[in-house]
DNA sequence: TCTTGTTCTTGGACAGCGTTACATAATCTC
DNA sequence: GAGATTATGTAACGCTGTCCAAGAACAAGA
């Protein structure tokens, strides 16, 4: 009655409707109307499933064909990718990240990167570092994006940051008005990354007809 | 007997000592001899003593002073700082980082950001979004350090996206290769992270004296 | 049809977690 | 010394992941 994909799909739909932190075995279990062992016997572990979770998950996500004309383009688009794709799916993305999974969450959308690095002419360990570096600085601005959702108010950086004492008068009265509000983090995302890609993918000139 | 000044140093130790897991209420009443409620007495939740015990360490960790002759490399020195002092004391980072509380800890480290970039010429806005790009790198990179830490053998990195059956033919041999193994994230970070600070930092063209 | 073996499900327990209500002891204040 | 404040302890509640041993369903062989 209850296989273990039916067991995911729900997992997934609870994931989804209501945060990371409601999938819990018993909870799961009630779901399903069903015994909390035979999770575990089809699935096991709650790592297991999680697991099985994110990485069934992860194959989904990378549906999306890729646009953009230059191989900096390209490789750019995939990173927009992982970040849009992510995001619209913030709690499957939140439990992977929490479980230490978030490669496995975004292994396809990595190779599909390492793909367009490799038509852009970076193969071997400058490929590697390449997605590393391009990864990291993602999957930074992910944390980033999903910390707001959920942190209370007095730990938020615009209270952190803008929360000093008659100390730091030595900033500019702009400076502390401006991190006194939240960044336009889609906008900041595009022009960082741009920049990093930049620096780690070489110039397509055959691309652009006016160089 | 026991100030709140202590409980918070046996938690730090604690947590230095055996990882962010172990500092459990019950332990670290243990650890000083004393009943779990009176932690709760002096410090009140474990929410509000990891927020405590972040921010005494985040405070610790603005001690050192700033290098560099130009205002990007003052920056950039700024940057390295959170990164290696965050690398240094990885369990209290881990432990910030899983109670949302990353900003909290190097709030000194990133408002001497602030003033740098000040002096490099960016305030108002600029110097929001320039250090929530920064931050937002550095962040990235420290997850993907401590990550490979504690992640079991069969979701890492090199083994998700070296682990391909016979698919991802299309991948050039040496980048199979390389995926294989891990790469040498300082080196990574230190140019990422150049190539990001430059994005966002004016040239300070009086410095160099070539230019 | 009865039996045997495998697959699947279940109820109940265990240890651990954060947290709280309540009772007690120590210390200071008047 | 009486009373209030401060500090600590006991015992429980509800939640978590996990496992064990017992049972139900079902397939196949005699």
């Amino acid at each position: 009655m209850a296989t273990g994909e039916e067991i995911l799909n729900r997992a997934l739909a609870l994931v989804e409707a209501e945060g990371a932190e409601a999938l819990t075995m018993r909870r799961l279990a009630g779901e399903l109307g069903v015994a909390t062992t035979t999770i575990y016997w089809h699935v096991g572990n709650r790592d297991d499933l999680v697991t099985a979770l994110v990485r069934r998950h992860g194959e989904q996500m990378a549906r999306t064909p890729v646009n953009g004309d230059t191989a900096r383009d390209r490789v750019l688009d995939v990173a927009r990718l992982i970040w849009s794709t992510s995001l619209e799916h913030r709690e499957v993305t939140r439990l992977a990240a929490a479980h230490g999974a978030s490669t496995l969450q975004a292994r396809e959308l990595e190779l599909a990167m390492a793909r367009e690095l490799q038509a852009a002419g970076v193969v071997g360990t400058a490929a590697r570092d390449a997605m590393r570096a391009i990864t990291a600085c993602v999957g930074g601005f992910l944390v980033a994006a999903l910390r707001t959702d959920k942190t209370p108010e007095a730990l938020r950086r615009t209270t952190v940051l803008a929360d000093h004492s008659a100390d730091e008068a030595d900033l500019d009265p702009a400076t502390r008005e401006a991190l006194a509000e939240p960044a336009d983090l889609p906008a900041v995302f595009e022009s960082t990354l741009r920049a990093v890609v930049e620096s780690v993918v070489p110039a397509d000139l055959s691309a652009n007809a006016y160089l």
